[in-house]
DNA sequence: TGTACATCAGTGAACGCGCGTTCACTGATGTAC
DNA sequence: TGTACATCAGTGAACGCGCGTTCACTGATGTAC
């Protein structure tokens, strides 16, 4: 293999040894990716177009066929891409901290989205906006990336369920909202996705609901739905997350003394067998 | 003045008599915000052009702009009349329901929001969805109609707290609630748009939850952002439906004895009383 | 090591499309006297 | 009542624009022998 490749070097060619063209190609399409990117940005997914990609790179239109089947092709990899994105902020954050404080991680679960929103919002609306007319993004290629961010709730929501520090405010709140949960959380309980987490109906729902919420209230800061009327966004944002977080989790044991402690203790783990 | 319509009946002309052409530039007008609504339906806000609008009219292109400016103002108009399409199919809902019945009140506003959204997705999205590149709706010919539905929301609520049916749900299940609310309730209590309503930061901060629960609800159905594992959306809605409301208001008066609705009756002024 | 051939990246021209907007115009409708 | 003029709706042609995509091509890179 390595002779074939020797073999390969033209007498005067100055270039590296293994497959200039393959390492070219890998170069062109990594800068296809990130002018397409500096593009979705600068004006959104409508006004995407190949010829200004190919214009920004100093190649001809006809070109990027050479790498992309069609339009389609490159805003799906950029949709994969600002899924990627998104998802590396979140796990990031969330991996910073203690994983023993659970609204801790749902705190930075949510910031991280919305932080990462605020500065991408045209990548934002691509993925959690009205969809671009006459396109549909192919499962197949979307579905993993685009789905890591609620698998880490999803994971979060497993600990809380394991460790007995769910929240049952749903029910507290509203009576009616049990029966809900079952009839709505049924069928997703058996989905690949939520299986082997051992959520409670109740609790994915409680989940669900504080996802809902986090992603409208990111949508309705980053398409400007709220007005000039909310002075304080972060307040605004904070509010919801904290209630959302409260949904879901139980409340974060208050800095006590080792009896209180020992109590708070004994209730989850009685909250947890009762639901099992 | 009837002298002068009647001098301008040509001889010979069937026509009726005050301004002919008056007369065909409203209707003309209509038929024209027709189509364009009939285009936004079909196809979306980025595919509106004027020409595609002219042609259905059976008109030449640059006679549009006998009627509008250019093709933002079409735009315009169209989402004043999305807002007052909306704004119709809810006051409508709400006010087919006893008003004494809140949380009634509450459901009828959401379901009917949720189901204007779904048979009319593209004006939804034109709403409530992401920005439309390049484009800025003018304050003033927005404002009102773009607000109707949540005056509905505050009227609501003041209701509520002037009969003392508020719920203090937010501040049960999470102790940081309430200074949040403060925090972020504060400037806004005093915008005209709820001044005079008589709420507090808590009750007007959970009705902005709850607000934003509900638009988060029907994006993520309205944008099939629920992937295909939610077998039931009705049941997914209703229970956050259900939860939003729960949030605001107290819980209804249960069927009861004659006594234990005097104890509700009395529990609900308390609460009202500790509140101003 | 050298030669013949295959592969591939990128070019340049062209196709057909739809768009918003301007402009000088015609002919009907309305108005002043 | 009749005439001269003003207003207005709608026409038709044109401007300049950008788009996605196809196609035959050149020349460099890689491969088989």
């Amino acid at each position: 293999m390595s002779e074939r490749t020797d073999a390969s070097n033209h007498p005067g060619s100055p270039r590296a040894t293994p497959g200039i063209r393959a390492r070219n190609r890998e170069a062109i399409e990594q800068e296809i990716l990130a002018t397409g990117r500096r593009h979705l940005a600068e004006h959104g997914a409508a006004a995407l177009s190949l010829r200004a990609v190919a214009r920004d790179l100093g190649m001809v239109p006809s070109a990027l066929y050479r790498y992309v089947r069609n339009r389609d092709e490159l805003l799906t990899l950029l949709i994969v891409s600002a899924y990627t994105s998104l998802a590396e902020a979140v796990e990031t954050a969330h991996d910073a901290v203690d994983p023993d404080d659970l609204p801790a991680r749902w705190t930075a679960v949510g910031t991280a989205l919305r932080d990462w929103a605020l500065s991408h919002p045209h990548e934002y609306s691509l993925l959690y906006g009205s969809p671009v007319p006459d396109y549909e993004a192919p499962a197949e290629s979307t579905n993993e990336p685009g789905t890591r961010v609620q698998a880490l709730l999803v994971r979060l929501l497993a600990d809380a369920t394991r460790t007995g520090r769910t929240s049952n405010a749903a029910a507290t709140i509203s009576t009616r909202t049990p029966q809900l949960a079952t009839r709505a959380a049924g069928p997703l309980l058996e989905d690949p996705f939520f299986e082997g987490a051992g959520l409670t109906a109740e609790t994915l729902m409680a989940g669900l609901t504080a996802w809902t919420l986090l992603l409208g209230a990111v949508s309705s800061e980053v398409f400007h739905q709220l007005g000039d009327t909310i002075t304080d966004p972060d307040a605004y944002f904070h509010y919801l997350l904290d209630l959302a977080g409260a949904l879901v989790l139980a409340p974060p044991a208050p800095p006590v003394t080792s009896q209180a402690h020992h109590q708070a203790t004994h209730q989850a783990q009685h909250q947890a067998r009762s639901r099992s």
